[in-house]
This record gives structure tokens, sequence and C-alpha cells, in this order.
RNA sequence: GGCUCCGUAGCUUAAUUGGAUAGAGCACCUGACUACGGAUCAGGAGGUUGCAGGUUCGAAUCCUGCCGGAGUCACCA
């Protein structure tokens, strides 16, 4: 194989290979100008993919020019389409139906154009465009494992990253652990009353899980507690009292909740004076606080570390919730905020089409928003990064218009650079998750559940025994999460969606696994038939509609990832990954490869299987899902 | 109620951002290896893109109004 010049055609094309759609754009322009006397730009241009039920590669659209040649559409597209076939060297051929341009590129350009790239397996990838882009994902509270909507989030945060660092950013990955609060102060308390110097360890749980069992066992004292409580003289005059007319007792009850945890519970009090006592640093309580959340972040390192992600840097609650109080101040000074008699602290952010918020109470103390403000002012000041992207869910849309709009008046130097990545929650087929219904999907559960169901399915397959016991685990492990990585991840982030475990696990269709035997089935030809030498595919001259598929598949994938980055969605790269699997599968199944007629075919498709193998890993690698060689 | 997002085949979802006959997968039916891996391939059936208007050569996509769903409008996080 021709190793040392990798990026260079083997034929001459007389174009650079990676701008013929830019090319053909000018051409377009230049033949307006030339045929019509029309200057138009390239944006004006547009141009798709033929579809595969016509002949070409490209189709121009040429409606829009109707009105500047004056002509009738399928007039101007003859004109055109002799005119490119005259002047733009690729283009050999040309059709038109009802009004669309379809051009065909010659197979001189095609071939040149997958001699240049089939070895080159940063193919897709920008060079380094100087930039830094921070990416916040995960975030999780520290009083509870990782379920179903942390792996959503998970897995757009980490492909995000991926794919901007394709785009030639330079990615700085980070969380923000919710580390403190009330919450993690009833899985303290719960410990300390009813778990007689349990650890993990003794109990042989990971260590989320363990602290998560203690609160959801708070949860269930304190509803005993309430039960109990709604019996007493007490609680029978309040009903008796405060019920609105016509209330029952239950939906009294049921809506007193919140007084009774801060007003009268035994349990209530207990958890408000942990925290009292951890915000005053109480040494005991500290160091209680430390061991539950060390407990907390050995088990989410796991589940991180099984998901195969990881982050460069984290921030903690504890650290940052006082932090954004300087900020507000010299923004009072600047006058981006007012302040109200009580002395609490707002903007006014109705000229953006928001409303007025607060940012500081008035007792001096900061809300969710000035933590953030403070946050992102110390994470620009630890990275000095261009861009920051939030992955978070949906319902907190409003607070980042809210955040952002914010900064922006401060004047932030990264401002124009900040990014919500919202995603819709995830759903189950019977309906939402609901902790206290018990239908929340633990993260590590299902994804013990989908090797389980991968291990099944490989269990009477002879194409890896030959592999040792761990590489075959290490091969099941892959499959399970290709196929759950892929199953979420397909889907765009703004929508809504459905996760129905069975499907999940499905190896077949438009899976994860479909694409990783693609990948497969190409290493198996390798193996057989790689070692040779490549240079008769410059003597193919008959490029199969299977192929030029491909071709034209493979043209197309560094501008989307362009895209993707964008756009900061994978799914359109996990939807690609699925195309090209499909059309290689298809190919694979209808022509041959090591049996081909002629060695230029054979040559020529084994440079395409080649290159298809080394876009699908590419392009997985992008989603976080790895390749297995055999499975 | 105000604002935002979403309604596509029975189910899960695409559609190159306004382009050609709305494309896949699952499930259902029928077929395909003495061939490079059948976790595959081919075919069938399944659609008034929630409804009604509008904009134009052309609308799932843009505008308006309804209908349905979700989220959010805290001195909560």
């Amino acid at each position: 194989m021709p190793k040392n010049n990798k990026f260079a055609p083997q034929e001459k094309t007389g174009y650079p290979i990676m701008n013929i759609i830019e090319i053909i754009q000018q051409g377009v322009i230049k033949g307006i100008k030339s045929l019509y006397g029309a200057d138009i730009t390239a944006e004006q241009v547009t141009m798709n993919s033929t579809r595969k039920e016509f002949e070409g590669d490209y189709t121009v659209v040429v409606f829009p020019f109707a009105r500047l040649a004056r002509k009738k559409p399928d007039q101007i597209a003859e004109e055109l389409g002799e005119y490119l076939v005259r002047e733009v060297a690729p283009v050999e051929k040309y059709n038109v139906i009802k009004g669309f341009l379809n051009l065909s590129l010659s197979e001189v350009f095609w071939r040149g154009f997958l001699s240049g790239m089939y070895q080159d397996e940063a193919y897709g990838r920008q060079p380094a465009n100087g930039q830094k882009v921070m990416v916040e994902f995960a975030s999780p509270n520290t009083n509870k494992p990782l379920h179903l909507g942390h792996i959503r989030n998970i897995l757009l945060g980490w492909s995000s990253s991926r794919i901007l660092e394709a785009a030639g950013y330079e990615v700085v990955r980070v969380q923000i652990v919710n580390d403190r609060g009330i919450a993690i102060c009833k899985s303290m308390l719960a410990w300390q009353q009813y778990g007689q110097g349990a650890t993990p360890a003794s109990a042989g749980e990971k260590g989320d899980h363990f602290v998560g069992d203690y609160y959801v066992l708070f949860e269930k004292k304190l509803r005993e507690e309430y039960k109990g409580w709604q019996q007493s003289e007490e609680a029978r005059e309040l009903f008796e009292k405060k019920a609105e007319n016509g209330q029952g007792e239950e939906a009294f009850f049921n809506s007193f909740k919140n007084t009774y945890f801060n007003e009268y519970s035994r349990l209530g009090a207990g958890a408000k004076d942990m925290l009292l006592r951890w915000e005053a640093g109480d040494e005991a309580t500290v160091s209680l606080w430390k061991q539950m959340n060390d407990w907390v972040y050995q088990g989410f390192d796991e589940t991180y570390r099984r998901l195969g992600v990881e982050f460069d840097k984290l921030y903690f609650e504890s650290d940052t919730y006082l932090l954004g109080k300087d900020a507000i101040r010299k923004g009072l000074e600047k006058g981006v905020f007012y302040q109200k008699e009580d002395g609490s602290v707002w903007i006014d952010l109705t000229g953006a089409n928001l409303d007025h918020k607060l940012v500081l109470r008035s007792d001096g103390t900061s809300v969710y928003m000035t933590q953030d403000i403070g946050t992102a002012q110390k994470r620009y000041q630890d990275f000095g990064v261009d861009k920051m992207v939030y992955v978070v869910a949906d319902e907190q849309n409003y607070h980042f218009q809210v955040l952002f709009e914010i900064l922006k008046r401060l004047g932030e130097p990264y401002a124009d650079g900040l990014h919500h990545l919202s995603y819709g929650m995830v759903d189950l087929p019977t309906g939402k998750m609901k902790s206290r219904e018990g239908t929340v999907v633990d993260a590590d559960d299902l994804i013990a559940e989908v090797v389980e169901e991968a291990r099944k399915n490989t269990a009477d397959r002879d194409t890896v025994s030959g592999l040792s016991e761990e590489e075959q685990e290490a091969v099941i492990r892959q499959i399970a999460l290709a196929a759950l990585k892929f199953f979420i991840i397909k889907v765009q982030p703004r929508r809504r969606m459905v996760f129905d475990p069975k499907e999940s696990v499905d190896l077949q269709g438009q899976t994860g696994p479909y694409v990783q035997n693609a990948y497969v089935r190409v290493q198996s030809v390798l193996r057989k038939g790689g070692e040779q030498d490549l240079s008769p595919a410059a003597d193919y001259n008959r490029i199969e509609p299977q192929e030029k598929e491909m071709l034209n598949m493979l043209h197309a994938f560094p501008g989307l990832i362009q895209v993707a980055a964008e756009e900061y969605d994978p799914s359109g790269i996990a939807n690609f990954c699925y195309d090209l699997a499909k059309a290689y599968h298809r190919f694979y199944h209808d022509l041959s490869i090591l049996s081909a007629d002629t060695a230029a075919a054979k040559a020529f498709r084994l440079q395409l299987s080649q290159a298809v193998a080394n876009v699908l890993q590419h392009g997985m690698n992008l989603l976080g899902i790895e390749m297995p060689e055999r499975m």
C-alpha cells in the first residue's frame, strides 16, 4: 500500500478533492453570470445529493434562477448543465428532470477521492481552530444513584464534546456536583439513626446505591412519622381549622406535607439541623458529609467507567454556592441590576422578552442564579474558554435564557459563546419516570441488563469462540453499550423520547450492533485479502450504484461533523453511521469483493471497504461507541 | 392564563433547514447462502405529516387560528 502519500490523490483530478460542492457552486455562479448576466451568491445555489432513484451525484435546484433568467426552469437547467460539463472538470454528465439539474461526476474524480482518503484514519477531522470550549454534563445530586435521565445527559455531553473536538475545538469536560443541601442531609441523618455504622463494603453495595438507600429510608420513615402524627390531637385541630371548604382529610394532609416537614416533623427538624451544622462547619457533621459523599463518588466513578466517560475537572457546589455575590455587587454599581427597598437585588429583563428576576435575596443570600453567574466567571478564570455548553434538561430552558442574558449584560467576554444543550425528558412506555412510584430506571441496572442480553446473543456464536474469555467479555460489553448508546443518541436532543428497555437491547435493525457488524465484516474481509497492492484500483472503470452511494456518503462525512458541532446535535452522526452501514451491507451482499471479476474491481472494493470501516469507526467513536474486531 | 417546545405508519423515529414519489427500524407476511460473517439482504403491507386557512413554481418544514401533549412562569435547587 502506498503509505507515504496518503493525502495525495493517485489520479489527477485537476481540483482539490474536498471542495467539490463549493466548486460546483462557483461554477453555477459563473454560469448564471455568463449565460444570463445575473449575479448570485453561493447561498442562493441550493444543492443536494441526488436522490437515489435518479442518475447523478449532486442536484442543483434551478427554480430560483427562473426569475433572473426569464426562462423556464427546464431550459435553464439544460443550459447550465451544458455549461458545467464544459467548464467544471469533475462534472461529466447531466440530466434534467422537472427542473432539477442532476450532475454526475467523473469516475476519475471518485477514484481520486477514494484513494486519497481510504487510509486516512483522521478523515473528517478538522484542524485545530484555536478555540476552547467547555462542556458541562452529568451534574448529579449526591443523594441518589444515576438513572436513565442522567444517561441521556451523559451520552449527549460526551458525544457533543467528541464532535466539538473533531470540529477543531479544544474541549474541557466538566460537571458540577450538587453535593450539598437538604437532600444529602436526609441521607446523613438516616444513616446516623438507622445505619449502625454500616458501610458500602460491609453491605456489599455500590456506594451511590448505599447512600441512596438511606435517602429512601429517610423518606419512608418520614412518611410513617407523618402518618402517625395525623392521628394526634394537634393534627386534628389543624385539619379542622385550616382545611378548605369541602377538602377531605387526605387531600389536606397531602398539601400540608411540606409545612409538616418544615414545622412539625422530628425528622425534618433533624435534617434541617444537620444542614445548619454543615453550614456552620461543624466538624463531626462535615466529616460525616465527606464520608458519605466519598462513597457516592466511588459509585459514580464506577458508572462513568462503565459508560466510558471521564471529566477534566469537577466543580462542587459546596465550593461554588457562595460565588457570584461579587458579580452582583459590581453589576449593581454598573446599573445592570437594581435594588428594592427590602434590600433584594433584581434585574429587569423585560427588554429581552423575559421577566424581572431576583439575583440576591433580601437577607443577602444567594439564589441558584447567583451561583451560576459566579461559577461561569470562575470557569472562565480557570480555563479562559471561548464557549461554554451546558447539557441540562429542557425544564431549565427559561433559567438558561435568563442566565445567558445576564452574563451578556455583565459584559462577560464569553457571553456570545454560551449554549444550553437542552434535551427532552426520557419517558418509559408506561409513562413518566417517577421516583415516588419506583419507576425510575437505574443506570447500573440498565447497563447490566443490556450486557446480559448481549451475552445471551453471543453465547451460541462461533465467531468469537476463538477469543479468550476476557476478550469475549470485552466484546459483549462493546456490543451491549453500542445498543444502549445508539438507541439514545439517534434521537434528536430536543425531542422528548420514549425509552423502551426491550427495544434498547435489540441487536438488529437500526441499532448500534448493526453498525458494528458492518465494521466487523470489513475487518473479516481485510484479514483475508487486505495485504495486497491496491494500486490496480486506479483502473477500475465501472463504479456500481452500490459503490457510488457509499462514495457520496463518505464525501459528505466531514461536512456532517461540522453541522453536528454547530448544532450541538450528535443524532445526525448516528443516523449517518446507520445509513453508511446499511449501504455497506447491501454492497457486500450484491457484489463480490475478494472474488471480484477483475483485479481492479477487487482493489477498488478493498479500498472502499477500508474507507467505510474507517469512517464508521470514526463516526461511532464520536458517539462514544467502540468497535469490536469480531462479534 | 402568559411564554417556550413537541404532534409524522400500530410502535420507535428520519427527512441535507423551503425541493423531486415523506425515508428507515420494530412488529406482521413472503422470499434469499454449496460465495468474502445470516447480528445480513430483497420484497409486501402500513401515511390526508393533529385540524383549518395562508405565503409560492414547490410546505412535514415558514405565517395565522384552533385541537392535543409537555415544560416553565419561587426571596426552591
